[in-house]
Order: structure tokens, then sequence, then C-alpha cells
DNA sequence: CACGATTACTTACGCAGGCTAACTATATAG
DNA sequence: CTATATAGTTAGCCTGCGTAAGTAATCGTG
């Protein structure tokens, strides 16, 4: 299975660094805007969790895009300690106008390509997208359960 | 061409947040240590090149990496100017360390899976890789290029 | 119902890693 | 021999991540 993680790191590393400009926003933050908008208004630990981050590094990303008028906080009306994290228009717009952009910018590198090429990696992108995405969930959970040992031991200790 | 620019960007954020841990390691750190082991001793301006990273970054990355005892610089002896990044035993070792770690993980996940989904898995990345890596040669030079018209613009201005 | 524990979140601080602008030192062209 | 170009570094700023320690609200239990 080695060659499989050679595979995906090389590959990720590529991606990363030679095909997606980030266009002011982390990947972080894009997968926090992408995520209110597909799930509706979420609070800051949901987001956290969600995206493997610390709840106050998520706290940060929160008020560096609320500066940015990208989001919003609204009380949460059922517990007065949390916020729940909306997109603004602007949010709404940006994240409209990156994901144009990003696919400009790949879709004019796979012109550069022979035909097959293109044919084949779609075909492998569909074949190992839905894949990862399991992977990438395991590992997610197998993580969360990490933390809750580690947590469920400071408390015993 | 849509949607392999889309399955692209999902997974690599997906590999990238859940996947790899990075021990340590940035991921530019990590593509220099390994350009250097794969190609011997590299100028920082042809590191930084490579890794589409301005030259003070790289600068800084060599210091850091040096600190760490990871690399070592010796002058170039055709231009007293330049200098030479090579790695150092621990460089290597700490490369063959976090290589064999990265495996184990994603070996580890993979065992989740049905036999199936890792089969469908290699045959996809051992496709979409060689792929990936013309694409992202492809970036890399026309990056290159504006940045090299930038340049004449300023002279000329 | 009151008070300790838990939960949601923020603040404070430190480090990595990226950038640009401005510097030094060497090399090279005219 | 001077002017310019090139290789690197330094300085200063920002994001983005982490941990430790705080505040405020809620819950659970005697």
């Amino acid at each position: 299975m080695d060659d499989i993680a050679d595979a995906l790191d090389e590959m990720t590393g590529l991606v990363l660094r030679h095909l997606t400009g980030r266009e002011g926003l982390s990947m972080t933050a894009t997968a926090c805007l992408s995520r209110i908008q597909h799930e509706g208004p979420l609070r800051p630990t949901a987001l956290a969790a969600a995206e493997s981050v610390s709840q106050p590094s998520m706290s940060q990303l929160i008020q560096r895009l609320e500066r940015q008028g990208l989001v919003t906080r609204v009380d949460d009306p059922d517990d007065k300690r949390a916020s729940l994290v909306a997109l603004t228009g602007s949010g709404r717009a940006l994240l409209a106008d990156r994901h144009r952009n990003r696919r400009h910018r790949i879709t004019e590198l796979l012109a550069t390509l022979p035909a097959g090429d293109t044919a084949t990696l779609r075909l492998a992108m569909h074949a190992a997208l839905p894949v990862v995405r399991r992977l990438a969930e395991t590992a997610r959970e197998a993580r969360a359960d990490t933390v809750r040992e580690a947590k469920a031991e400071t408390a015993g200790a």
C-alpha cells in the first residue's frame, strides 16, 4: 500500500504548491466558508472539530473572516454561551468568485494536455475521490477518538 | 473540465487536512529536503524557484533547517556569492523516518477499506499522478515566465 | 435552589512560514 | 574602472496554528 500513500502524498504537494492559488483565503478558511454555505450557520466549536483545528485557532479565524466582512455571528437563541457563524452576502460572493477563478486556472492548464490525458485524469479522479472521502472521514473520527481518550486520561489523572 | 478542477481541489484539501500528519516539517521543507536528496546539493535560489517560494522565504527556511541540524551549507567554489545546501545525516534519517511513518499511517487507514476500494484507489492514483506531474510542471513554468515578464517590465519602467 | 463542574468561547502569547523592501557582497559588461 | 546585475540576507509585517489560562453561561446534584 506504500505506493498509494506515496502517490497521495506527492499529488497533494503538487496540486497545493503549483495548481492552486489561494486568492487570499487559507484552506481552512475556504473549507469553513463552504461548509457553512452547505450546512447553514454553525458554531465555532463545530467548525473547529470539522476542520480539525483547535478551538482558539477557529476563534481567531472567525474573527479575521468577520473583519473581512465574510461572515457574521448570531447569538444562539438556545444557549447564551454559544454563537452561530453565518455567511454574509460578500462571503457568498467571494466563494463563488474564488470557485470560478480556480476552475478557470485548472481548466486552462488542462487545455495544454493531450485529450487522452484529460480523460484519464477525469476517470481517475472520479474513481479516487469517493474513496479518499471515506478515508478522510475515518481518519477524522479516529482523531476525535484520540482527543476524547486524551481528555478522559487528563480528567482521570 | 470543471469537475476535474473541483475534484483535485477537494481531494487535496481532504488529504492535507485529514490524512497527513506533518511531523514537524512543513510541506515546503519536506519538498526541499527530498529534492536535495534526489538531486544533490542545491542553491537556495534553485530551491526557491523549484518550490515556488520567494528567495527570502527560502533563506529563512534554510536557516531553520540548519538550526535543526537537517542541512548544512557549503560555499560554492565557483561563485563566492553563492552557497549549496546539502543534507546532513540527521536530515537523511529524518526524511526516511517521516516517510516510514507517513506510509504507516495511510496504510493503516487503507486497511479499514474493502479490498476493492484499495485496488480502485491504487489504479486511479497510478493513472492520475503522471498527468498531475505534467500539469504542475506546466504551471511552474508559466509562473516563472510571469515573474520574468514582471521583472522585465520593472526594468523597462 | 445553590454551588461545583462542565461547556462555549476568548485572550494572551509564542512560533512557523510566507511576503515585500531594502541591504551587502560578489560578478560581469561596457 | 565604473555601472549594473545577481546571490543572499535582514528587517518588518501578516496569517495561521498551537497551548495555557481566562470569562461567562449552563447543568447536575445534594
